[in-house]
RNA sequence: GCGCCUGUAGCUCAAUGGAUAGAGCAUUGGCCUUCUAAGCCAACGGUUGAAGGUUCGAAUCCUUCCAGGCGUGCCA
């Protein structure tokens, strides 16, 4: 338009703005030394949108408000792909989920996992070239006690655990670890032998490890989580890698430093408590290595190996220091360029109703093995309630999408830096912003192609938006394409969610005031075409969410 | 002390610097001989923590306060 000021064109605010707005003119005229209404009149004339829009007109200050014609927006609907693949595909590795393995998967686990599978999936759906890093914690002094104590108490005991109380073998190893300086002594001897990669100890680990594994398996397949076996690259994979890298890095002048016997990086936007130039340590006096270290060597892989253009990390607040320095580090010592993008996503804590950190009665973690099972066993009541005509088979497949759907959109529609409140009753009811409010329009309009018998892909017939709630959700389903490039350039899902609810709302009017089976044929057929699009775009959208559909419930 | 984050309706949450700050819950009142009422419609509800500033326009950007959380050299 004006050369440098952006257009603006959003959605409108209200329906008596149109379909769109344009915010841009004021700017414009500002920058032009001229009238704003005078040079939206300007705009108006110079477009043609004669077979796009119905009507613009210049509001206020200087919006101009657009409405769409019916005739535009129906051919849109019927020849428009759902969405178009981009046509500058990147290579993003997504590092989400890491539990680590010496404790059991927990409520504190949750957030990374199901906002980073999210957003790893929404990024394929977009034409993306998603890599997945599981970097587990699978390294470290725990595991020296953990070994040692199940040295102990023997390995018959230890097949037995099956990782079911992983937890509390962990918790009773750091008793004894406390309590018994033989122990402690047999525990360091461990992790020693570990280190030196000494057979029998890495056969403990490697047993310990399977074991670990599967259990986080198991709550994957449970969360419908797409993380695979071979996403894990935990942090045992990157031990030979640390050496080499330190020695590179020595090489270069001016970048590792000695202090108090630690090989330290000091960056000086970094300051401690005693603005000092706080240091981000490589190496510790003991010749031991941090999780910055882990992490210098991750990304280096991820550029050298997996040749990311971008890399995406999914972890709570507390880490953001530790990013920050993280991605300083790696431009200073040229371990990634400044075109391979560096992004933390960090998230809040989940708290309980009164505001508290969500914990058991007792105080512990909450496991996720329990969480999941109680989500479920609510929804199975809930649905035997609401659906007494479901046979126990489908009530068992209902319950559990519901239920798993339920858990994972309320953490995903509020995807925010602060904490979230986590509420049974809240995520699971059936009206406002939740998985099983969606799941439940999916079903109805299953429900009107299943009364017809009509194939929902056969649906061609452009929609007729002859009412202004058939115009509605045409004009909305329209936009799934730009909601999912958001949520590819801001890796925040919540904007999909706003999406689908909205998208959901203006279904279920347009499903109360229009029959559709009922009618004639031309009007019959261009609102199943509008039921066709809806289901697809509830389906693609909640996929990737990593929410089932069902057809019935 | 310093740094980062958060503060929006009674509650849970939205809002690319745009118009009169929006939803749901809760409360009150309507709508089922018709495609799933697990739904729809309506009413009520606000000094966006406070005060300044920038801007044609601020919940959003800047400054200073207030409140809460987190971090701050060998844990992750």
């Amino acid at each position: 338009m004006e050369g440098e000021p952006p257009a603006v064109v959003v959605p409108a605010g209200r329906p008596e703005y149109g379909d769109y707005q344009v915010n841009g003119i004021m700017g414009a005229a500002k920058r032009a030394r001229t009238n704003p209404r005078e040079l939206a009149a300007n705009v108006v004339d110079e477009l043609e949108l004669g077979d796009v829009a119905e009507s613009i007109e210049i509001a206020g200050p200087g919006f101009l408000n657009i409405r769409l014609k019916p005739a535009f927006l129906s051919a849109q609907i019927t020849t428009t792909a759902l969405i178009e693949k981009t046509t500058q595909p990147q290579r993003v590795v997504v590092d989400y989920s890491s539990p680590n393995l010496a404790k059991e998967m927990h409520v504190g686990h949750l957030r990374s996992t199901v906002i980073g599978d999210a957003v790893a999936r929404t990024l394929e759906l977009a034409g993306h070239t998603v890599i997945r890093q599981n970097h587990i914690g699978d390294w470290g002094t725990a595991f020296g006690r953990l070994l040692a104590f199940l040295d102990e108490v023997g390995d018959e005991a230890a097949q037995d655990a099956e990782l079911r109380d992983i937890e509390a073998l962990y918790v009773e190893a750091s008793e004894r670890f406390e309590k018994d300086p033989a122990f402690a002594e047999r525990a360091r001897q461990m992790v020693l032998a570990l280190q030196a990669h000494e057979p029998s100890a890495i056969a403990k680990w490697e047993h310990f490890m399977a074991l670990a594994q599967q259990h986080m398996s198991e709550i994957y397949a449970r969360l419908d989580v797409s993380l695979r076996s071979e996403d894990i690259r935990g942090e045992s994979a990157y031990n030979e890698a640390i050496g080499p890298m330190i020695a590179d890095l020595q090489k270069q002048d001016d970048v590792l430093v000695e202090s108090d016997g630690a090989l330290c990086i000091f960056m000086p936007q970094f300051k401690n408590k005693d603005g000092e130039i706080q240091p981000m340590i490589v190496q510790k006096s003991d010749g031991g290595y941090l999780y910055h270290t882990t992490d210098l060597a991750a990304l280096r892989y991820r550029r050298d190996m997996l040749h990311a253009d971008r890399v995406l990390y999914f972890t709570d607040a507390r880490q953001i220091l530790h990013f920050d320095m993280l991605f300083a580090a790696s431009r200073l010592a040229k371990i990634t360029d400044v075109d391979v993008l560096l992004e933390h996503h960090p998230f809040g804590k989940i708290l309980d109703k009164d505001g508290r950190p969500f914990k058991t009665r007792s105080g512990d973690n909450v496991l996720l093995r329990d969480l999941l099972d109680q989500a479920i066993e609510r929804a199975t009541t809930l649905i035997h309630d609401k659906n007494p005509e479901l046979d126990s088979d489908q009530r068992e497949v209902v319950a559990r999408a519901v239920a798993i759907g339920a858990v994972k959109y309320a953490d995903l529609s509020k995807n925010r830096l602060h904490d979230y409140t986590f509420d049974w009753d809240e995520m699971l009811a059936f009206d406002g912003n939740t998985a099983p409010y969606l799941q439940y329009a999916y079903a109805r309009i299953s429900s009107v192609f299943e009364k017809g018998n009509i194939d929902r892909t056969q649906c061609s017939e452009p929609p007729r938006l002859e009412t202004e709630v058939e115009r509605q959700l045409a004009v909305h389903l329209l936009r799934f394409q730009e909601v999912i490039e958001q949520v590819v350039a801001d890796a925040r899902p919540h904007y999909l969610c706003s999406f689908l609810y909205e998208l959901t709302v203006r279904f279920m009017r347009f499903y109360e005031q229009c029959p559709i089976l009922s009618e004639e044929p031309p009007i019959r057929d261009g609102r199943l075409t509008l039921c066709s699009r809806t289901a697809a775009t509830l389906e693609t959208g909640l996929k990737a969410l990593g929410i089932r559909v069902l057809a019935r419930m």
